[in-house]
DNA sequence: TATGAATGAGTCTTCATTCAT
DNA sequence: GATGAATGAAGACTCATTCAT
């Protein structure tokens, strides 16, 4: 009778929704930019059932970063599975990014939490982890630098589709990371560097 | 001393002082954090000066990123000669660069008006006109994409200072660098891209 | 004494209250006098509350002229009562005039809602409405014209006793809309103009 | 030679520009929505200028007000002749008051000063003396009484022309006029009131 | 004397946060 | 537990007024 007058009874879910409301506020107008009110009302949930849920306005953008996070995280998981199964080549590692940079969400997710942490040391970890995993996927095939090399490059990659109109070029993408990490080592030696052989 | 109630009586001054308040505090906690009495009190000025000399708040943050950009065109102004001087080889990009991560304070001028521009799109071209000016060193000697692509690992190296407490290391950025642009070709021909031709 | 640091918990009255003050407010000092704080402080509630309410300053404003032209609504109701009951004669609306002229408060948020017409063309609608009221009353008996001029007329009253410290003379504002409106017509013939025909 | 650097070189004059400029504005924004800066940027003077010749913001208006009044002022002498020239007939009567209604700029002087008056007390003497003077013009011919009701009269016509989009006619001022001031008394016996003769 | 920079009081408005219901 | 009213701190902005130059 009385049913819906208070409303759903899912603390889980409102939680999530909140959470997803502000995480998706995050990426369009900024981490500063976001509001309770603005969440309450993309959430669909009353005013009060933001600050339920979350002590702070600070917990709450936290918690919108990290479901950022992890939805980054969950692309990447995606991305060690497809680098696992046909080869971590920069042809491959090319298509994997082409596809993230067709979804805008996905680059401005990612983008976003890198920019939070800026100015947020307790966001350093979160970015941090983001990147690392990059390189945990590419180390045991190119060693540790030219891992890293492609995974600053390909950071620089999502900045330039973040703030330019176009989209880079896949085969250009494919290009640079061949040049980066080189043919995949047959015997690889993960040492500090891969030095280019002299001529 | 003769220093009365009523202050200096320097407008151009005055309103450098502002910006360069401004600025300073863009870096320090975003473009989104700074207010008026913050600005006014790092300036050292009454408050009302800070709407005096801009007409809004928009504005005077407008203006401190223009200073900020200002700052790294110099910069780039710097490197521009350098290179010119040196060669814009590898290994003097790589220097130079190396010298900018030293300064903590260009790194982060250099990401705020990046990350300013990521919510404002009046600020893109800001942000894209010294991206672009890197290309535009490189481009006459290893061609426009070999070209972009270092001006696209450039932003990540600075992401990456700008995110992490380490600081990368000066010769890896040059053995990088020095995959991505290849050799400095002897007779240069500036053509879209400067495939490394054969002897 | 059970009263708390927080107040109230009626919304309704609370807004009630606030536009209570504002139109006392505008009444007093004019539209463009009031100001959020002195509303709070008339009504007595914390600042805060007046914003709460009502979204912007002149949506408030506009709610308190609304409310004071109800106010003059509901006394022309009143008029409106008076003459179907004593008859629409000159002497039973100088008398009603007379009455309305005592009461000072009337007068004056007659006044202000005409007042604050001159400079916001969205409020002319409410200050005809009210003027075209009084037409309406009289109009069936007298005609367009003669009901005309006598609003016409009534609305000087008004305001020369807004202006003057003195009252006009009942007996004065009689002899007047009697020569206004002469004498009622006995087979009205509500035509454009009831012209006093020849016998 | 460094002759324009210092405006002009006539005190009267640039007070009567501020004065006039403030008057303007007074008339299109009312009282209270006139600032220094607007009338400094109306009257193509220096900011200091306004606070040079008039010690308060409330002395400028007050002047502006007084200079609107002396406006209707002039206009009203200009009435007077009429009627000392062409007879204060009804007619003649009606046939400046639609001189004047045409005039916007007329209308609203007169009711800016009235409506100024209404809150602030040191203002009534100014504008009772605008209408007192109408009064005074018709009394001789009319009698006190008749000649009042003619100004309230008109008082109400200026500000039904204020208010609405459209003018009233001429021909139903006259009429009206008729009715309030009957025919020119040949004997005039200025008694308190002109009773309207028998048949 | 004339100018406009300087200052701070005061305005509207937004919101995080608290808490009565 | 859920809701939204309540509050006040803080922010952007406007201006009268003062006063150095």
């Amino acid at each position: 009778m009385v049913e819906s007058t208070r409303r759903r009874r899912d603390p889980e879910a409102r939680r999530r929704e909140i959470v997803t409301a502000a995480a998706e506020l995050i990426v369009e107008v900024g981490v500063d930019g976001v509001t309770h009110r603005m969440v309450a009302a993309r959430a669909g949930v009353p005013l009060g059932a933001t600050t339920q849920y979350f002590d702070t306005l600070d917990d709450l953008r936290t918690a919108a970063l990290r479901a950022l996070a992890d939805e980054v995280d969950a692309r990447l998981d995606g991305v060690r599975i497809a680098l696992a199964q046909r080869g971590p080549t920069p042809a491959v590692i090319a298509d994997l990014i082409a596809e993230g940079l067709d979804d805008a969400r996905a680059v401005k997710a990612d983008r976003a939490v890198v920019t939070a942490a800026v100015h947020d040391p307790r966001l350093r970890k979160l970015a941090h982890h983001l990147s690392e995993q990059l390189v945990a996927f590419l180390e045991p095939t190119y060693g540790h630098d030219r891992a890293t090399a492609a995974m600053i490059f390909i950071d620089g990659v999502m900045w330039s589709t973040q703030i330019r109109d176009t989209t880079l070029d896949r085969a250009f993408i494919e290009t640079v990371l061949t040049q980066l990490l080189g043919m995949p080592e047959t015997d690889t030696t993960p040492g500090r560097t891969a030095a280019p052989s002299a001529p």
